[in-house]
DNA sequence: CGGAAGATTGAAGAAACTCAATTTGTGTGG
DNA sequence: CCACACAAATTGAGTTTCTTCAATCTTCCG
């Protein structure tokens, strides 16, 4: 579970490259996310108010937190690139992440009813964050209906996918939730106009356990057992989804086979 | 899993009870409860608008249904007495529960983000409900800042509740996740001042069982496990917590046991 | 009181876990 | 660039937990 947070060579270069990328999108007037992320919308004019607030294109390294449970509520954090966990540790010490944001989700949406974090971000790839101070957001809430309609749109879909992963960890077998894992995490690369049949998982085989409830040695023999059917192909953390098909169905008839 | 909405002799007789007694409360302003629902934090003013936009007691009795899944969003329900279940069903055709509202929480917030429900609602008591019609209520967000605040706890209460559940589901065996449902369900009564030791289950062991993401007779089991180690007396769906704190220090420890 | 639904308990089976060995992948330093 | 070391992933064998199937008991209503 530990990852380091040491800069090698490696990562510096990588991330200038971004940089020099993200200088061409420095708004969310011009952000490719802007279908998808909070603008959604949004004329003009107001998103000029929202830009005016958003701390553009803070960078976290691969192991690195964002934040911490605990820590008070100062922003709502939107990732603009790479890939978070956000895990809970339990009052009994047990941790269980709940989710694997990617471009254009929220997180922090939690903290909101206690004014402090109740979950941890740590970036799994070298990330960059838009974060909204959340006192300010709410005041211009009142303003944009719009706006303020889209942001209960988002806080209502993390509700709904939360209960999806609920069905997963509560109906599924062991292979169906490493199917339907895969699926989603699929459906949302598609949903953001990327390559959607090859994966590259950021993610270990643990975490991936962890999230749907398993041992990794059973995420690992699932894996397997998808590859041999010929539904997916492994390479590594490369996932390739070759059945894509056949794999809803898997998910679809459930534990129902006959 | 079928209930019958059929209205006998003893229903109506305890509505007419229940009836008498909400005459003397029929608005937010003094509504009992009010501290822990939508109302919290406003002045008199403010509750006057609310007050004005809420359609209050509408009964559902025990097996109806408030609302079905691809119901357009019309109003969100805030339970005023009873008890509910909210049950989503799966592409596969999977029925999962993913709650049991009771007083002062509210149901359909899951369906903002689609503007249809997601969840199926049904009373498994007799039960009454405050319904409050949503684009008001948004545009009545923007005029009472406090109102807007504390309908966002709420939304967040709900994401983090979830998240309860999804640790309960993710890390627990039968035997604590038993102890856990029945930990919750006193911790809520007991944050509604009402008696939280002796608990009158309303929903059956498979609904148990299917909220916990096991079968009912492992529910079952695990009623009499906690029952022959004393922590627990049951009779029926009667059950009393006999010892609190080593229930909760059951959970606490979880699976770590040596 | 009688019937039906719900709850409990037992015994056998399946699914996932634990423990352990091996292989693969990744990053570091020679 | 290669070899090494360490972490991650895979695979196997045996065990535990939960489920399935089945019988019995209880409770709730009519």
């Amino acid at each position: 579970m530990k990852t380091s947070g040491f800069l090698n060579d490696r990562k510096m270069r990588r991330m200038a490259v971004t940089s020099f990328e993200a200088s061409l999108r420095q708004r969310c007037s011009n952000c490719s996310l802007r279908e998808i992320c909070l603008p959604l919308g949004l004329d003009a004019e107001e998103l000029g108010k929202l830009d005016d607030l958003v701390k553009r294109r803070r960078r976290v390294f691969a192991g690195q937190h964002l934040f911490r449970a605990g820590d008070p509520l100062q922003s709502l954090a939107a990732v603009r690139a790479g890939f978070f966990k956000i895990y809970e540790v339990s009052a009994g010490g047990h941790e269980q992440i709940t989710a694997f944001p990617m471009e254009g989700e929220l997180m922090g949406l939690d903290a909101i009813s206690t004014d402090a974090h109740r979950g941890n971000a740590v970036a799994l790839e070298d990330s960059e964050v838009c974060e909204i101070p959340f006192t300010r957001l709410e005041a211009l809430l009142s303003d944009l209906p719009r706006l303020q309609h889209q942001f209960h749109k988002l806080l209502s879909g993390a509700i709904a996918s939360d209960h999806g992963l609920m069905m997963v960890l509560g109906t599924m077998t062991a292979e169906l939730k490493v199917a339907a894992f895969l699926l989603n995490l699929s459906d949302r690369l598609g949903a953001r106009g990327q390559p959607c049949a090859i994966i590259h998982l950021p993610m270990s085989r643990e975490e991936i356990g962890n999230y749907l409830g398993l041992k990794l040695e059973t995420v690992s023999r699932m894996f397997s057992r998808l590859r041999d059917d010929g539904l997916i192909a492994t390479e590594g953390r490369k996932t390739e989804i070759l059945e894509h098909k056949a794999l809803r169905d898997l998910c679809l008839q459930g534990p129902l086979r006959a």
